[in-house]
DNA sequence: CAGTGGTCTAGACCACATG
DNA sequence: ATGTGGTCTAGACCACTGT
């Protein structure tokens, strides 16, 4: 075991980890499935149990599993509650945060542009996939949104009903777990396809979400540009 | 130790942690500053070295202290390096994260209104310090920026030079430590006084960031509205 | 009741920083 | 050489969950 660190170069808690992270990968254990106890995984990786303790506090930390006393570790799943908390950062002024409806535009296979290829970082002959939507808040329209997909990860997804939850719909029928994602926000004025969609006038201020979606095994995985209306409904974000 | 954890109903490592939060909150150890060894702690407070350990982890992910090996633990301070990553997240969209140059316009005491007292949590009658500047990063004007903080922790900082680094100020001069912030972002239309400010036509979109700011004893201590031109520039929100 | 995670302890050894 | 935090182990006991 020694000899073993000194070669990673990693402590035995992160090679642990990085294990354990794999095997979720691989689907070795599914969404929402126990994993084995830490004493009978400690057992079978030859480690102390404290060792496979702090590799699944850390996995915690990570959100990757969900531990609860007296039943056992979970592997996390993207259940509307958690997609909210994660997520969707935008809420109603006045109230909670609340998962939005949708209402699918349209759906299309095609050779990605050159802004989808680089936020996706894809080979120049690649092929995505397009989703376009409107999202309502209490009744109200007030997202545009564009979703590019790499069509290599996504195969058939486009004959498929679109559901509103995506992210679950990724990890349970495409094995692509989203595991972070980053935003960059922009403040900018409505053109007429997105002031049409939603309802303002053109050149209505809105707010321009440009995020990039990573699986938890670090493949990029969704490209999602969001024009939000904000009159009703702002953008929370915690600065911790 | 058992009585007492029973008593209290929290772990011990918890509440040896919020004994030295609190020491941090009083002061016994200023910003920079380093804290006894893990030997030390436990001795004194009569408990393990392992659950001063935790106690220092939990530290840790608060950013509440820094730990460095074979130095010692010292008290978080908020430098320049540390407000760019955790409370400025505007960025050219071409660089890297920068601390922005800004000019005072305006300070002012005055009675606090409805909206300024509603977002601080004060008093009808309390009075506050209201801060007016502009900011720039690359030489060009791009925020416009309201601060308004309770007179009451601040009493005599409009007399000051207001330096760049605000939070800094407050933790030396003040022991206000910030330790985390909400921000409520939307898209608006620019107005008269911050488009002639940031040069652009009134009716540009630009972002608003709404931010109110908390100590790490938990007072409200800072409320800031911050008017953003986004053409060059964008807000980095990362989802983990 | 048995099995799980949660807390707490005690001690050994390693890696790093400083004098 | 000394002292610091970082890693790893082994074992005891508590609290919670389901049978």
């Amino acid at each position: 075991m020694a000899a073993e660190q000194l070669l990673g170069a990693k402590p035995l808690y992160r090679q642990t980890r990085d294990l354990l992270v794999q095997r979720i990968v691989d689907g070795v254990w599914a969404p929402g499935e126990v994993l084995p106890s830490e004493t009978q995984l400690a057992a079978e990786l030859g480690v102390s149990q404290g060792t496979v303790r702090k590799a699944l506090d850390e996995m915690t930390a990570e959100r990757l599993v969900v531990r609860r006393q007296g039943r056992g570790t979970f592997v996390a799943s993207l259940d509307d509650s958690r997609i909210l908390f994660q997520f969707f950062k935008l809420i109603a002024d006045d109230g909670e945060p609340r998962f939005p409806a949708s209402r699918v535009l349209e759906v299309e296979t095609m050779r990605g542009n050159p802004k989808a290829r680089r936020a996706l970082q894809l080979d120049p002959a690649a092929w995505v996939i397009a989703i376009t939507r409107v999202r309502s808040l209490a009744e109200e329209p007030c997202v545009f949104e564009h979703i590019t997909l790499p069509a290599a990860y996504f195969s058939g997804i486009e004959e498929r009903p679109i559901p509103n939850n995506l992210y679950q719909l990724y990890a349970v029928d495409y094995g692509v777990t989203v595991g972070r994602a980053t935003e960059r926000l922009k403040a900018v004025a409505a053109g007429a396809p997105e002031a049409d969609a939603l309802g303002v006038a053109a050149g209505t201020p809105l707010l321009a979400i440009d995020r990039v979606a990573t699986a938890i095994d670090g493949r990029i995985c969704e490209w999602r540009v969001s024009l939000c209306r904000t009159d009703q409904v702002h953008y929370l974000s915690d600065l911790r």
